[in-house]
DNA sequence: TGTACATCAGTGAACGCGCGTTCACTGATGTAC
DNA sequence: TGTACATCAGTGAACGCGCGTTCACTGATGTAC
């Protein structure tokens, strides 16, 4: 190692993708300490560049923070296509509208804990939508081209077609579910339900969705599985 | 008014009770701006007092803040209890029980939307217990004696004695509940729901908490009453 | 009832910190001819 | 294939901000005798 500078070749004075690495070095501090612990100097630090320079590729802190949000809401966008992915192999259409609706609330409920500070940015107090029809084209996707709202709402349009969810209780249906994974996930990442162990914590989702799902469905059939089943 | 200071008798060099004065305007901040807004500096500013006269009565910033989360979950506390107190109207023990039940989720959602600032700082991020036997003594509790999830708890020992809650249901009950207001109020404060009339919020708030009665309760007759009644 | 003195609760001035942001600049890149 | 020059993407230095916190101080209070 020379003393100028480590790692790889430095190409003099121009950077080669400096908005890219400044995203990049955004997220990782975001994944580290949250919304807050994104710094555009400490960004800047991380690409070997001066502070200002951050200035030719983002208006101010604000633009980077937003872009690193987006980044981290796809993140959890892909995190429960996962989930729900692995649900098509459930057998039977009721048993996989089932298994897409838990997988969705699953895989936000361990995003949340598996990654705590991109889970606190992605839904950090400022201007907020995520779903608003204002920026449609760098909304932040996943593989299937959903946010996780739109995941959600697939979900539950499964639930609806294969008879588990009654059509007059499906509007609106996002917030009920919503609220409920939304809350457990600040309850264990803030609140007293921090101390949880991984299975204590796994347990306590599944009862959670499970909860949500009787309490949504209403329809006699659904209530004989959802009450049987697991 | 004189040009040396407005209000009340200004006592001279000593003030009084500077340490109300300081964790009244420290609410009064909070209230204003949620918990970042908690400045040591302005507080003192607000009580007419130069900075570092706080150190007299809080150790530091974080004391100071401390001591104002703990006034803001009293607050919600008693805003929970006025609402479970009504309750005490309705008929019957299953009706009085239900009732109960909902006001304790309907005042905690209330709190959150008419409080944004102190319901933003009784949940901050930070070192927290709702119900940790560590700080027994100074805990944030209302008129009954009960902090929040001493009354929620309560309201669920009301259902379970009225057998609209299976007994076997009744343990960790409380985080299905509280996850499921808890993420609603974020959601209506920094989130999506945001936009929400009053009259809407209250809607989706009373659908909610009957979705979690719903979800919770499995006893034959309890889902009869929950999915018939309002 | 009056005085001496310890304790208490404020003052005044100053720090260092790290931040976001602006200014005028200069080296590197790539295009026109 | 080579040169002139506009544009681009960095540098270097400096701001002002407001904060939390520490230091040595002094005026006010209340208790012992």
């Amino acid at each position: 190692m020379s003393d100028k500078a480590s790692g790889a070749v430095h190409r003099s004075f121009h950077h080669g993708d400096l908005r890219h690495a400044l995203l990049d070095h955004g997220v990782a501090l975001a994944r580290e300490g949250g919304p807050k612990a994104v710094v555009l100097r400490e960004a800047t630090r991380r690409a070997g560049v001066v502070p200002n320079a951050a200035y030719r590729h983002f208006k101010n802190r604000q633009a980077l923070l937003e872009a690193v949000r987006s980044a981290a809401l796809a993140q959890l966008a892909h995190a429960i296509e996962t989930e729900v992915n692995a649900a098509q192999r459930s057998p039977g259409l009721r048993g996989r509208a089932r298994a897409a609706f838990h997988g969705v609330g699953l895989g936000y409920l361990r995003f949340a804990r598996e990654e705590p500070g991109l889970f606190r940015t992605a839904f950090a107090a400022r201007p907020f939508s995520m779903h608003d029809s204002a920026n449609d084209d760098d909304s932040p996707r996943g593989a299937s081209g959903m946010d996780p709202f739109g995941l959600l709402g697939h979900a539950l349009d499964g639930m609806v077609e294969a008879g588990l969810l009654l059509p007059a209780r499906r509007p609106g249906a996002e917030w009920m579910a919503w609220s409920a994974v939304h809350g457990m996930a600040f309850l264990v990442l803030d609140g007293p339900l921090r101390g949880l162990s991984e299975a204590e914590y796994q347990a306590l989702a599944e009862r959670l969705v499970s909860m949500v799902e009787r309490g949504l469905l209403a329809t006699p059939s659904a209530q004989q599985i959802a009450i049987g089943g697991a």
